[in-house]
DNA sequence: AATCCGATTGGAAACGTTTCCACCCCAAGA
DNA sequence: TCTTGGGGTGGAAACGTTTCCAATCGGATT
């Protein structure tokens, strides 16, 4: 730690040649094999490496790329940000985790710091969006892709999935196991999830007929606050099926069920969304709508490196679909 | 995504005066009211931000610290990492998640890649440690925090928790319910956790006199490894009392027993380690012991910002103890 | 009125890299 | 032998910022 780095220049003075010569030889273009082993070996004398800040001022390219999430720590966002640097790193690109709070107007903000270029391109998926963080990511200098709505009337890069559709799946799925009074336990409705998911459950139990339909909104996308929550739903009357918009609500939700001396899956079926480990491993193990989480992440990615080596290319879509994963909490296998 | 970001020599230019006097009145030092307010209108029109790497090559500071583990996806690592993001973003400090890979020589490697000076300083938390790391990191041109092991003989800042004694006080605690044949299902013996919740469950069992012991080694630290593993222990004899490495393995531990026939923590009483949120959220919930995971991040990262501030400072250690978290799985209270 | 001092200001260098451009040299073709 | 060309090399500029240093400008003190 008291030894300070080689630089560049540093290596072209043992070497005896010049600094161009140096750089050209290290990077491997139009040097001699001469040049590039007296180079070489002075490198490796010095333990020279680049410095990635006189470089990435050079290049005007950072090879960092941003993911900005509500909270770093959701099952769901940290599948993704697996995702998203196993596809990245293999090309040389940095990951820089950050949060965009959970309103609208600090996700703009955090957009906006894009302007003093960290990072060559920014992952994000919004909890709440408006029209001003949408201009501000139009106008973002570096490609930003959404991971959530879809965005392409807008000219923005976009990962999305069908959230909505997923519920009516959920639904089905209950309906088809006889089940005839459903409830709904949703998180915030004035967040994107929500919404979409809440548009799902709508138009699902429309075309869908059951005696009884309910629901409720937890204060946030959490066990406690489904607990809660599923505690108010089910004190106002029987249910025998209850879909829930996330894996931790449907995991506060079995809890409360079961307080009632209720059991699950045979008094109550629970469904939730997202497909996450923690319900895969839980016990009922879950039946869960996968959103993909990998798999989006990974696009997102992919996005990401055309669009980090061609700034100026059209911006992309994915959809990737949900997938009903049925298991114990609704009476399936396992 | 058009226009091209504007730049100090442009607001300079705008506002018709110096380079220098543009920098000073933005940056808040010496520069007088007039031409503060002068600036910082053209700063505005032009929607000026400074360059983060322009400033990074000139100040010799990145603003970036590197948080390193063998896989992101595990509970305890998203843990840590939110609580660093927490402590360091205040500060104006972004994180820059990497994978060390899972062995020592691939640590080493991205140590080594300190060099490149992309980031002012790594919190690591290596699941295989040698000699060539720890001189690796002794050396490295940036300070390295090592969540883990206690390194203070080695000049190292490091933040460590005792795991051993954590196994220990677990063990205690099953034989004070009045369990007489405990097993001890580990993780991989090889890797830094493992082998000191070994040196932690021998220790225990010397002193504290069971009427049977057995052990069974998990091929990692995973749910899946934990069933397995704990299917092949109870098959060699009736147990009333199982401590697991991690809640990972707890959690297949529990899959195990109850696919026996057995009732947990009626029949076999389990404990984890690391308390994480699954096991709070299991049913049964999981007694399990804490090693703070929160509390050693904040720890890591508060000895990183004493450290970037002044990298002279002589390496710092923190030690975090473990706690007992009784739950259900041992028949505790909620 | 001359001097001095502090507060402001501008010029220029520096951080470490890559790459454009001009130059040189040698081999090949005329 | 003279020209042409191409491969290899070095000089120098550029990326955007901060800060050292010298210079200037007031106003206040003698």
């Amino acid at each position: 730690m008291t030894s300070t780095r080689a630089t560049l220049l540093q290596v072209a003075e043992r070497a005896g040649v010049s600094l161009a010569s140096t750089s050209r030889a290290l990077h491997g273009t139009g040097a001699s094999p001469a040049m590039v082993e007296r180079v070489r070996a002075a490198a490796a004398e010095l333990g020279y490496s680049a410095d990635a800040i006189g470089r990435s001022l050079r290049l005007k390219k950072t090879f960092q790329v941003a993911f900005a999430v509500a909270d770093i720590g959701n099952p769901v966002y940290v599948e993704m940000m697996r995702a998203i640097h196993e596809v990245l790193a293999p090309h040389g690109y940095r990951v820089v985790v950050m949060s965009t709070g959970d309103t609208a107007r600090s996700t703009t903000e955090l957009v906006r710091s894009l302007n003093s270029g960290f990072v060559d391109g920014m992952i994000v998926s919004p909890l709440r969006t408006d029209d001003r963080l949408i201009e501000e990511i139009q106008q973002a200098p570096v490609p930003v892709v959404v991971i959530g709505r879809a965005l392409d009337d807008r000219g923005i890069s976009s990962v999305s999935t069908d959230s909505a559709g997923g519920i009516g799946a959920a639904v089905r799925h209950l309906h088809s196991l006889g089940r005839r009074r459903v409830g709904f336990l949703n998180g915030p409705l004035d967040t994107t999830p929500g919404a979409a998911r809440q548009r799902g459950f709508d138009a699902a139990t429309e075309t869908t007929v059951f005696d009884r339909t309910d629901q409720e909104v937890a204060a946030d996308f959490t066990v406690t606050a489904g607990l809660e929550a599923a505690r108010r739903l089910l004190a106002r009357g029987r249910l025998d099926a209850l879909v829930a918009a996330n894996d931790l609500l449907a995991i506060g939700a079995i809890r409360a069920v079961r307080e009632t001396g209720l059991s699950v899956p045979g008094d109550v079926a629970i469904t939730g969304m997202d497909d996450t480990e923690l319900g895969q491993v839980f016990q009922p193990s879950l039946t869960s709508v996968s959103l993909g989480s990998t798999e989006r992440g990974r696009a997102a990615a992919r996005i990401m490196l055309r669009l980090a080596d061609d700034p100026d290319h059209a911006a992309q879509q994915v959809a990737v679909g949900p997938e009903l994963r049925v298991r114990e909490s609704t009476g399936g296998a396992q």
